[in-house]
DNA sequence: TGTACATCAGTGAACGCGCGTTCACTGATGTAC
DNA sequence: TGTACATCAGTGAACGCGCGTTCACTGATGTAC
């Protein structure tokens, strides 16, 4: 066999990374194949070797939202500890933070893409419900709250997140946008029950990849 | 002068028209100006008559989402009393129902369009956070709640509404889109006090155009 | 009322361009002896 | 160790296509007399 074993599967999730990076930044359409491959040291002939499709790889990179254990970093700094009993807390922080709304590259997909999955095929809707859904049961087992069934407050909830980002970057004035995201966290975390909990507990902190959520052992569904 | 006057605005109208419906289906680059030019009852050629480019076009379609005042019909059925005074629980009602789930091309583009106006220049962005800021105002407006500053709950909840609504398109499973839909629609309620209320006030009841908000006389900002 | 005319809204052929996709080829790799 | 070889990952020229855009033209319109 000439190339060692795995090498494919390698430069494959290259590819599937330039993409991602790309499809965040200016959606499906406005990307190239030339410049998805230029993204990944390659040049635009080798694509069909990987892929079928621009469509087809397009249903891969937001499958591998999820699947893709292996991703390298994600909003610097922004820790959230799985082991913690505010979780939802921590993931509400994060998901609303200035980082994530700055970091278009590095966002989470349902931020960044939902128009586009809209308008795209069952695969790719699949994948953002899956996401979605995995959220959703993140924020429902440390939700505090009991007024009401916890699962219909972690819905609301994870779609004020998403809402509330997708709205902030949607507008040019940066200082309403900022005012959004404060609005919608401090509402989230009223919602959650964590508004009366102190702000973080310590321990050995993991990093939680919000984008590869339900990837993590033992959060996802 | 040949043609009467008006003419030329009226034909205008139209193509403007004929794009919000294709872009709300199709976002930006699918849709072509053949189509376009095509669904006003026009060929492509006389197209940059009128506008400069498709770009140009676009944030025409944009920003006329509030400045127009012409709007034809929107959602038939659902109706706002917007002299109520919980015209905030009805438009959150409105907002969130099957009707705007179902029909995509006369949907607020809010909810159709959010990663194209992400990736746009300043005057989509404008236009998209000015029709964002008018749903606001009407929510904080006729919000029953009082311990917490108004303007923060109306806020989320605008993004509760928007988000909700993206989030349920990016969906394959209906059931579980229309579940997201109704635990986004009783959060929003209960945050703006509208789940103590009475449902409907009777009295002549206008109907809301909610792609238009801000041109209602008495309403928008 | 009728005719000649000027205007200009709309037409459709034509353009260049960049894209997705194909494919014959290259050359770096690990293997066999 | 060295040489010949088979494999195949990656290259880049070439293709057809549909798009945005341009422009010389047509023909319907209202006006002037």
């Amino acid at each position: 066999m000439p190339y060692p074993a795995g090498h494919r599967t390698e430069v494959k999730a290259r590819i599937v990374q330039s993409a991602r990076r790309l499809f965040n930044r200016r959606g499906f359409d406005d990307v190239s194949i030339t410049q998805i491959m230029a993204g990944a040291g390659l040049t635009h002939g080798g694509f069909y070797s990987y892929f079928k499709s621009k469509s087809d790889l397009y249903a891969a990179v937001l499958g591998c939202f999820f699947t893709d254990p292996n991703w390298k970093s994600c909003w610097e700094g922004v820790e959230v500890d799985l082991s913690s009993t505010d979780v939802g807390s921590q993931v509400v922080r994060a998901y609303l933070s200035r980082q994530h709304f700055e970091d278009v590259e590095n966002s989470c997909p349902m931020v960044a893409l939902p128009s586009d999955v809209s308008r795209s095929g069952a695969r790719a809707k699949r994948a953002f419900e899956t996401v979605f859904q995995a959220m959703v049961s993140i924020l429902e087992r440390s939700s505090f709250e009991n007024g009401r069934p916890r699962h219909i407050t972690a819905q609301a909830t994870a779609a004020l997140c998403v809402g509330g980002m997708v709205v902030a970057r949607a507008m040019v004035n940066r200082a309403i946008a900022d005012e959004l995201r404060d609005a919608c966290m401090a509402v989230a975390l009223k919602l959650g029950g964590w508004d009366k909990q102190s702000k973080t507990r310590n321990g050995k902190s993991k990093r939680l990849l919000l984008t590869g959520l339900p990837s993590q052992r033992g959060v996802g569904l």
